[in-house]
DNA sequence: ACCTATTTATAATT
DNA sequence: TAATTATAAATAGGT
């Protein structure tokens, strides 16, 4: 069928092979064009090249889907129960997961409600020993934490008060020899003292803290 | 292609559709075969006769499930829909409600650590406060209901010792009665009352009880 | 991609 | 139905 008979094996000349592939291609699409209407048949075909590049054709009155679902019926084989029975398999392993974390879940959370104290008549008395130690011993550790927090506060104030009494010294200082030497250099101005107080930057004025956390004695 | 050109429209002839279907359906199978080889290519193609009756040709390197598989992942097209469609859903789903338990475990989880006076440093001293309360009532609801056990215990017990003064009283009672009555009926067994006694049932001998239930003042 | 000699497929006939 | 055969169609190799 062409300018020389050729083996049917395939064609290493990769060139030739791909125009062979191109030329053939369409042949057979066409044939399955013409049987279809022809011979009023259901044709299905798809094609990979050598290089994966894809060709598809179905008959018009038909679909790829619906074909598939026919070959299934008449040949009994499956075509996508595998993959099927991989999601189901996915399901009833992710279920199960569900169901134990559930059962975690509502154990926790039973945990939580008697450590609130709700729901304490579906404990017997000796039930309620763990569950008042559990809370004694909470209660202590919150209650220690708390206090350490307050320790840190007061010794944080304590810093800041004597951080504060530091610096109020310092500005103090430097504020009188700062009038000292105005005073020693220009005589003449010491009557506007209050002009130059009101031109000073804020962060040069010397204000005394007031904290206003609570300490207690 | 043949002794004279033919149009190509649906044969109407049944018989010559048949036989051109037959022959043509091998020469397609044959063309698909041959391009496999040539060419290296991976044909699969399905073909229903106009009387549903089914022939299938796929390369040999390959199957059509495969086929398919590449199929989709080429075209983005699902074969597989409804069933494959729903059980992904569902698997979705469920994945969604699995997250959302985890999280909500996780959360149960801190709760509880937090109100046994555990992992207290990842909270503030103003989230500590809630934590203090619910364990404040948790202790004084698991105290409560233990003095109601303890109540109802001893209410228990005492109304146990006044049934058992009752029982004894009545059963001394009777004894006495039945003492009573045997000296009259019989005088000379009256030496034999010991052995009488033992062949007595153990149940009607009165033994006063003695509680083990400590009861405090 | 086009051409065409040649092979192959097949429609009509037996 | 199967074989035959004349002819249409497909295509290999060349350009």
């Amino acid at each position: 069928m062409g300018r020389g008979k050729i083996e049917i094996k395939r064609i290493e000349n990769s060139t030739n092979r791909q125009v062979t592939f191109s030329k053939r291609r369409n042949g057979i699409m066409k044939k399955a064009k013409e049987i279809s209407v022809l011979c009023d048949a259901q044709v299905s075909l798809v094609i990979f090249s050598s290089l994966g590049k894809m060709f598809e054709y179905c008959s018009p009155s038909t679909t790829l889907s619906k074909m598939l679902e026919k070959y299934q019926q008449n040949s009994g084989k499956k075509l996508w129960d595998a993959k099927h029975e991989n999601l189901s398999a996915e399901i009833d392993r992710i279920k199960k997961e569900n169901d134990n974390m559930q059962i975690e879940l509502r154990f926790s959370w039973v945990l939580s409600r008697h450590l609130k104290g709700e729901d304490l008549n579906s404990l017997n008395p000796k039930e309620l020993i763990p569950i008042e130690e559990a809370l004694q011993n909470g209660l202590t550790s919150v209650r220690d934490k708390q206090m350490d927090y307050l320790k840190m506060l007061k010794k944080n104030e304590r810093m800041l008060e004597d951080e504060n009494k530091r610096l109020t010294y310092l500005l103090h200082q430097q504020q009188m020899a700062m009038e000292g030497s105005m005073r020693e250099l220009d005589i003449g101005y010491h009557h506007k003292d209050r002009e130059y107080a009101a031109q000073m930057p804020m962060t040069f004025r010397v204000q005394p803290i007031q904290p206003n956390l609570q300490g207690n004695k």
